[in-house]
DNA sequence: GAAATGATTGCC
DNA sequence: GCAATCATTTCT
């Protein structure tokens, strides 16, 4: 993907969760160290879903899910956790994917990310993250994989909600042991 | 102001 | 099976 291209974000989140899985997300810590992992399994919230967030229109904490496509969107959840969600769509649509596990090219840190809050905690990314565009500037941006195999794409329900269950709306890539759920 | 809730995880 | 733990939301 080219990096310049906010276009790619654009999309409904139905779109581009599944088009997310084998890309590599980059975050660089406040320490300045770079930690990675492939994008192996997403899910996609959109407007009119109950289970999304900005369903029921702007709030304090959902204002990055109204920016343009391509902004970070990070939550606490159960009060120890954080969730990272990337915009999707146009300004003001409310719309976010949730990546849900990343597979760490690491072998030593082997499911230290296969999960959403997992994934948060080994990245370290925060609130802090949260509502600035996925850039290399900005520490916190997304790359093509090298040598990545060849994949096939599992829709299946989305984990952890109350509505919306019937919604095949979460992508993981097949036999990927970093998934966090089958 | 008070109460309920949650896009989770790990331990019993 | 369920406790941990707290910001945000949704009641009074």
């Amino acid at each position: 993907m080219n990096l310049a291209d906010r276009n790619f974000f654009k999309q409904n989140a139905t779109e581009l969760a599944p088009k997310l899985l084998g890309m590599t997300l980059c975050h660089v810590n406040s320490k300045g160290l770079r930690k990675t992992g492939i994008i192996v399994e997403t899910e996609a919230y959109m407007p009119d879903d109950p289970a999304c967030h900005a369903s029921r229109g702007k709030t304090k904490r959902t204002l990055p899910m109204f920016e343009e496509g391509g902004m970070s969107y990070v939550y606490l959840i159960y009060g120890m956790y954080y969730c990272f969600n990337i915009v999707s769509g146009e300004k003001d649509s409310g719309q976010a994917v949730l990546i849900r596990a990343l597979e760490i090219p690491d072998h030593s840190h082997a499911k230290e990310a296969a999960g959403p809050g997992k994934l948060c905690r080994y990245l370290e990314i925060t609130k802090e993250q949260n509502g600035i565009l996925l850039a290399k500037e900005n520490n916190l941006w997304l790359e093509n994989s090298v040598k990545l195999q060849p994949f096939e794409i599992i829709s299946a329900p989305r984990i952890g909600i109350s509505a919306g269950k019937e919604k095949l709306w979460r992508f993981y890539i097949k036999n990927n042991n970093s998934v966090s759920k089958k």
